[in-house]
RNA sequence: GCGCUCGUAGCUCAGUUGGAUAGAGCGACAGCCUCCUAAGCUGUAGGCCGCAGGUUCGAUUCCUGCCGGGCGCACCA
């Protein structure tokens, strides 16, 4: 990052002092490879037909130039067909560990987000029963999604979208009413589509302990009242299994509450006014194909019910006139045949479908025990829920695993592997570099080495060993880590980092006898980078969620 | 059939505005603890980046077609 301004700032300075255009094609990029330097140009190559000179020999004028204006900070040298190479003095990554223990905890938190008002829906699962495992992903991503944006400078509110309205919702309540009845030796003439799970049960049993008078009622009644304790029982416990993952949303937003406003209604007048519904068939259709979808949407059937869409319309404009910007919607990769028409949706709202609206999809996740798929089904009620996994694995090791992935492909989470205390795992992997790290400085403390709060240039002057550089870099990258993702609206390369930043700390500590030898403020120079590196690790492994152990 | 999406090492996956000799972990093989946590480290082997064209100085990346996998195509939720 840094490096990356200051190059980009001295390059265009030197290209335009030559009198040259500062080319559109210029790149300036991270090698991948240390021996090739901090960062990469191909300046050279680009601008080669605007200097009139060869490549190479732009190259070289640029190098020189380049080390000229920098006073020793840089060194570039060519290589290839044209490309520059360029080094910085250890001196340059070292003012890094200076910015980590300024900035602390907001080491490579950012402004670029601006204050830009993001509405993050995620997981709105309907409350027929626990959350489970693909709850879950979806739970890890929204979560993290919002702790990153925030970090970059966004200002986000995260929510959770009820369907309370709905036909679901019937069916629940009735599922439990029916259970209940069959609970008191009644005959139950069980209906085609109805919930089977054991936790219906359960709340049955709570409802009628409570009030053994209930099956006696009349049925419109009795169901009503089911349906409403079963919505805040199972609500209850979504909640609190979401708390356990350590997730947590701002707002709770009712469908109901939207249909009972006469939101949805109004919607539905709005659009009709502006030419953009039209009956026909007996039905209210909404011309979505207009803004680029396949074929228009029903948004109230002929039977007069209202579909789901068209109070998830009412719902987004309702968002945008709560005064945000952009509304990100995590969703169920099942979910995409969705999404070109929400995005009708928000262009009939005028605003940018592209910009101020994305939809970020959750594959599938497999649910495995040893290699072997376990089933899943809500209806059917054979599911493993989300508490039983947490418990099972801990809330680290899911939460990782959900984010070590891209959210759009599908995961396979194998329960012994996500167990297992290995590299098949790594958020171990990470932990343990943090907690290594802990354990040096608790050792350093008690051998009594005084380590400053901030360390002066003088001091972290001394690391200039390779492996201290390689680690410095790796300190210093953590800010583009943290723009890049926020960019992309994801947080999984924040996972990639870290294990990539744990690995370097492994392989340094391994090589590196830090405590030892009679080199005082060198060993407190190493403990000053290495206290920033655990900064580092902290500050990602609070991005995602996962805790950083000190001890392991 | 139409649409979306994916195809990168034996396995699981990174690689977002087109850049150099394509990376990591696991697994395999060979090494490293009288020494700061071996939940670790070092090394080796392993690639027609699905196939074929196109765009250009340059393509894993963009476009087209094909092959293969996943998903979606209701007046469902």
């Amino acid at each position: 990052m840094r490096d990356i301004l200051l190059l980009q700032d001295k390059l265009h300075a030197i290209v335009t002092d030559f009198g040259w255009e500062w080319p559109a094609k210029a790149i300036l990029e991270h090698p991948r490879d240390a021996k090739h330097g901090d960062l990469a140009t191909n300046l050279a190559m680009v601008l080669t037909k605007q200097a009139g000179m060869p490549p190479r020999q732009l190259a070289d004028k640029l190098a020189a130039e380049l080390a000229a204006r920098m006073h020793g900070e840089v060194s570039a040298e060519i290589a290839g067909p044209g490309f520059l190479n360029i080094t910085f003095s250890p001196a340059f990554w070292q003012e890094s560990v200076r910015d980590v223990e300024t900035e602390g905890a907001h080491f490579g938190a950012s402004r670029t987000g601006n204050g830009r008002k993001i509405l993050l829906e995620f997981v709105s699962a309907n409350p027929t029963g626990p959350l489970h495992i693909g709850h879950g992903r979806g739970a890890a991503v929204g979560d993290s999604m919002a702790r990153l944006l925030r970090f970059a400078g966004y200002e986000v509110t995260t929510e959770y979208y009820t369907n309370d309205a709905g036909r679901q919702m019937r069916l629940l309540g009735v599922s439990v009413y029916l259970r209940m009845r069959e609970l008191c030796g009644l005959p139950v003439d069980w209906p085609e589509d109805y919930y089977h799970g054991d936790y219906i049960r359960d709340i049955a049993q709570e409802m009628l302990t409570q009030n053994p008078a209930l099956p006696g009622m009349p049925e419109d009644e009795a169901r009503e009242a089911c349906y409403q304790y079963a919505m805040n029982s199972i609500m209850d416990g979504i909640k609190q299994d979401l708390s356990t993952f350590r997730v947590s949303h701002q707002n709770w937003f009712s469908e109901k509450s939207l249909v009972d406003a006469g939101k949805v209604e109004a919607t539905l007048e709005d659009l009709k006014n502006r030419n953009l519904a039209y009956e026909k068939d007996g039905a209210l259709w909404f011309a979505t194909t207009r803004f680029g979808d396949d074929k228009d949407r029903v948004l109230r059937k002929s039977d007069g019910l209202l579909t789901y869409f068209s109070s998830d319309i009412a719902y987004h404009a309702n968002k945008f006139q709560r005064g945000y910007e952009e509304l990100i919607d995590v969703l169920g990769a099942d979910h995409h045949g969705y999404v070109p028409r929400m995005k009708a949706a928000i262009s009939a709202m005028n605003h940018d479908p592209d910009k101020d609206f994305s939809v970020t999809l959750i594959q599938l996740v497999n649910l495995l025990r040893g290699g072997e798929q376990v089933a899943m089904s809500t209806r059917s009620g054979e599911f493993v829920t989300l508490a039983e996994v947490l418990n099972e694995v801990g809330v680290d090791a899911a939460r990782f695993m959900f984010l070590s992935r891209k959210s759009d492909s599908p995961l396979d989470f194998d329960l012994e592997l996500v167990k297992q205390r290995s590299l098949d795992n790594p958020v171990y992997y990470v932990q343990y570099a943090h907690a290594r790290i802990s354990a040096l400085l608790r050792r350093a403390a008690d051998k009594g080495l005084a380590l400053p709060s901030r360390s002066d240039s003088a001091l972290l002057s001394r690391l200039v060993q390779s492996e201290d550089v390689a680690l410095l870099r790796a300190v210093e990258r953590f800010r583009d880590t943290v723009e890049e993702g926020a960019a992309a609206r994801a947080a999984h390369g924040v996972s990639f980092y870290l294990m990539d930043l744990a690995g370097r700390l492994h392989s340094y500590y391994a090589n590196i006898p830090v405590l030892a030898g009679e080199d005082r403020e060198l060993i407190v120079a190493r403990l000053a980078l290495l206290r920033a590196v655990r900064q580092v690790l902290a500050n990602g492994l609070d991005l995602l969620g996962v805790s950083a152990p000190d001890t392991m």
